[in-house]
DNA sequence: CGATAATATGTTAGCGCTAACATTTTTTCC
DNA sequence: GGAAAAAATGTTAGCGCTAACATATTATCG
């Protein structure tokens, strides 16, 4: 370890790491806060002076070290996000959008998964924050009265997506899952199907789940339906868990005519399950799903779903961060993206 | 902007921010270092002493400054991760597994979306360099020759990943995709299959696209199959498009019995189109795919396919960052993963 | 043409932490 | 019991950059 030796005009042939602004201040003749300039803000600088220095910024390959300019500017430059899984793709579509935004801004994406979990959400939280972060995404309207707190006393712009909320830590971008889902369970109840099933993600740390379910549960209740518990499954949110649901459901039920899946992955694996069993889709099984994946158009017969627009959810969240970390002012805190049923052929 | 003030005790009733290692350290009556110590190294302080800082750790809610100890060590605790997109769930798979590594080493991940362009992963390369990185995660083996001289100059581990080759900037964790691309083709052509078609991904900037073309273009040499141009289609890497080449095959070639596709995704959708048309799979039509990605095994019929361990490529890839740097040396720097044919019903 | 305003550039003092070394305190052991 | 070794703690000097202010230089104008 050689750090620690002669303070400023590092002779050019003993440097082993990057060149530093001293460097390239010393090159062209200038303070290191010209550089500065010349890097950040070039109009400052007299046009001279300016091409001078830029040549030598060339000349050296310099890049600012953006760790020492965030000591000292004390704006890391670093967006977080916090989503519970990597390869949820609807969620990564909503990271899409986000990085989107946030790339021509300059900004970088920190990201962290908690798997579901409140308590690993706010790990990353505290994590995220001694980094210094300019701004944060976060995952759904649920999250620990310490992550609430720990946000609100940073101060920095923070997103909730994929849900609503009346009150949220600061911004909110998404949709009310209740009414979506029970849009969706009153479209079924419409068509004329008596007991509708309801094979749904777990709703632990997991509001959309939660409010899916509760907008079923709604719908079902306002049409004096039975609710029967073995009509209803939570499971994980995947093609195998939805294909072992409704394989659950036609045993248990034979005489069930009609699914809502909460999520799309899931409504894909219960019909695939229907197709293996030979149970027409959806003349002896109607199954809607929710999302709008890629894939539901395209299955026969297409999937009837609730399309909402992820990759907007997570470009809108991105936009008004870098709106506030802008100075612009954000006029809408709460914004509704609302959401469109997408009536096929499966229900 | 109320910065530059009183040095050092900075009275506990002003503080705005999160207390420092100062404010600590006062507190505990020791100097700085030793509240360092409690925190990175606890058994290097005397018992006494640690647990009375560790109290006033806990009281004060301390959190170290990740932007000042990261300029202080020349450590930012940062891996980075480029990847093409972050919607491909095989991908997110891969960065899953990378996480899972990194998390309990403390490492945070930087993610960057390249959009297939090894330019513009240049510029990410660039710019998360300037965050002092402490490793890397690249997607495949194609980058431009700046990239692979920034991160050579970087002195960082760098692993590449999803693909194999001889020379590896640093480190590389995949499999051959020729080989794989291979085994699927002359699977097909032992299946008896005369033409077999081909729809991929675009190969621009994507050596796994490249390869897995390679591969099934090597097999149906080797095997004196017709290589007609109209039977090999290159689009974009999703269902949809998977479709729509399958409905052009369709049109243009009606005789044609058999289709390896270089992703499941594709493959899915080919299948749908068939569907959708009543073309029989795999009685008129045999599909292939490539991934396993969960869906191919619960479409009907199932769907046969390559299995690649995506999730252990990104273990894998952060175990090695971690272990180089950890000081422990790295054995393997070339890690075959190997992929497994997995013969199903659709060809 | 000299005073004033405007523009361009420089100086200073850290941001909060850590590496390396220095010093003090405690333990060991003949 | 006291010298040497070991353990615990402290001191110093930055890491590379920027905010705020200070100074120098150039343009403006009666």
């Amino acid at each position: 370890m050689t750090r620690r030796r002669t303070v400023s005009p590092r002779p050019i042939d003993d440097r082993v790491g990057r060149p530093r602004l001293l460097d390239v201040a010393a090159a062209a003749g200038v303070s290191t806060m010209t550089v500065a300039r010349v890097l950040r803000d070039p109009q400052k600088v007299a046009a001279r002076t300016r091409e001078r220095v830029q040549r030598i910024l060339t000349d050296t390959g310099y890049t600012p070290d953006l760790v020492a300019r965030g000591l000292a500017s004390n704006r890391s430059g670093l967006i977080a996000a916090v989503i519970p899984l990597l390869t949820n793709s609807l969620i990564a579509e909503i990271m899409q959008g986000l990085t989107d935004a946030l790339g021509p801004a300059g900004y970088h994406l920190l990201l962290g998964a908690s798997g579901f979990s409140a308590a690993e959400e706010q790990v990353l939280v505290r994590a995220f924050l001694s980094r210094r972060i300019d701004g944060i995404y976060l995952t759904g309207v649920i999250h620990t009265d310490e992550t609430v707190r720990m946000l609100k006393r940073a101060g920095i712009p923070v997103v909730e997506g994929g849900n609503l909320t009346a009150n949220p830590i600061d911004m909110v971008v998404g949709y009310s899952n209740i009414e979506a889902a029970r849009t969706v369970t009153r479209y079924l109840i419409g068509q004329g199907y008596g007991e509708i099933g309801y094979i749904g993600a777990f709703p632990q740390d997991n509001d959309r789940a939660r409010d899916r379910r509760r907008g079923y549960e709604m719908a079902m209740a306002a049409a004096r339906r039975k609710r029967d518990p073995r009509l209803r499954i939570e499971t994980s949110l995947d093609i195998d868990a939805g294909a072992a649901a409704m394989a659950a459901l036609l045993d248990g039920y034979p005489d069930l005519r009609a699914v809502f899946c909460s999520a799309d992955a899931i409504a894909v694996g219960a019909m695939c399950e229907c197709q293996r069993r030979k149970v027409p889709v959806p003349a002896r099984m109607a199954i809607a799903g929710f999302d709008d994946i890629p894939i539901a158009a395209q299955v026969v017969p297409a999937l009837t779903t609730l399309r909402v627009p992820r990759y907007a959810i997570g470009q809108r969240a991105g936009a008004m961060i870098c709106d506030r970390l802008a100075g612009r002012a954000v006029k809408q805190r709460i914004v509704d993206t609302g959401f469109q049923l997408v009536a096929r052929d499966s229900a």
